[in-house]
DNA sequence: TACTTTCCATACGCTAACGTATGGTATTGT
DNA sequence: ACAATACCATACGTTAGCGTATGGAAAGTA
């Protein structure tokens, strides 16, 4: 069994810097032999741990969506109080996050390749399943809590994905604040 | 004069179908040679009407603002009544839209490019600006416009980028009704 | 110690795409 | 009619990256 996780471990590290890369430039980039220069390795290397490009490319998105382990769940869960209280605590907790996630870089990927696309969409809707419990819980009906829930998320989305996102943390809280009464002033 | 316009003719069909091909396969498979045979004809012909490969790319993005020519604008402009009313007119026009634009494919590629960035911001900011403008003339400020202007328009950024589009009309038009009243029931 | 497995390096052939050189044809100007 | 120019085809050299074959070292195993 160490076997194992030593070979998943070295697997991971060409993952890890794949993501990397992938950050950096796009899947254009993640090549394999520029790759192992970066791990200070050959491509014999490569070879051993995948079977080709395309095994790496395919097995990415499932290491990206592992890497992320969605903390996010564990914020709501963690947070007493009602739904508004947890959606504060959730705002606040993202005002902290690294705008630089690899979330961007997914994304772009996601458009060209339907298998990345489906990671992309799995996580798309847990968190936007989160985000409309939340109004639920707040009272909404499903439609509109869901509806509402899309307004809350896509505003993330296109934060990030336009790089309008405030270079401060307070900032962004002053954002955060904002956005939170704008969409539950009525509740 | 004839002849220069016969020539940016031709160079503008090198640019709409590199566009397709972006949309299609992103930058990655715009290649000279491939983009060629899907016009017909040889490589010799791309190197007559362009320096290199970087040429085509780095002109790509104006092609593609000039093609939008933002009839956004213009929808508002010939919009009889307040704000409200515009922005109704503009939610009906975009659930009409194709969904299928190329601005996905420009921000995908917008990622690793600066320049590519820069053309797409640009474009960001022209649409922003203008639903800022109408929110101000609803009597928000303009730091409260400015705010509620992006909520409004990540949401659309968000549905295209997480292709949470509804195929029908009727259904686009349903939900621009909710947005609009969520945004503006309060003004 | 001898065998086996794990992990990586080196060397090789192959292909797609780049860019250049050069020549050909058709249209246009005079 | 006859240059000149615009436009495209063909042929060539070059390179980056893929994937394979093979060998070798290090570490575990018997």
């Amino acid at each position: 069994m160490n076997k194992k996780r030593d070979q998943s471990q070295d697997r991971d590290s060409w993952f890890a810097e794949a993501l990397e890369l992938l950050r950096e430039r796009g899947v254009y980039h993640v090549k394999v032999e520029p790759l192992a220069q970066r791990l200070g390795v050959t491509k014999g290397s490569f070879y051993w741990h995948f079977k080709n490009r395309g095994d790496l490319l395919d097995s990415l998105p499932d290491f990206w969506v592992r890497r992320q382990t969605d903390p996010v769940l564990a914020i709501v869960q963690s947070t007493d109080g009602g739904p508004i209280e947890k959606m504060r605590a959730l705002l606040t907790f993202l005002a902290h996050e690294d705008p630089d996630r690899y979330d961007n870089a997914m994304r772009a990927w996601a458009q060209f390749d339907a298998n990345v696309s489906r990671s992309v969409a799995e996580v798309d809707d847990r968190r936007m399943a989160t985000a409309r419990v939340l109004f639920e819980e707040a009272g909404l009906s499903r439609e509109d809590a869901a509806f509402r829930a899309r307004l809350w998320y896509f505003y993330d989305v296109g934060e990030h994905v336009t790089h309008d996102t405030p270079p401060t943390i307070s900032e962004r809280l002053e954002r955060a604040k904002l956005r939170l009464k704008l969409l539950t002033s009525d509740l």
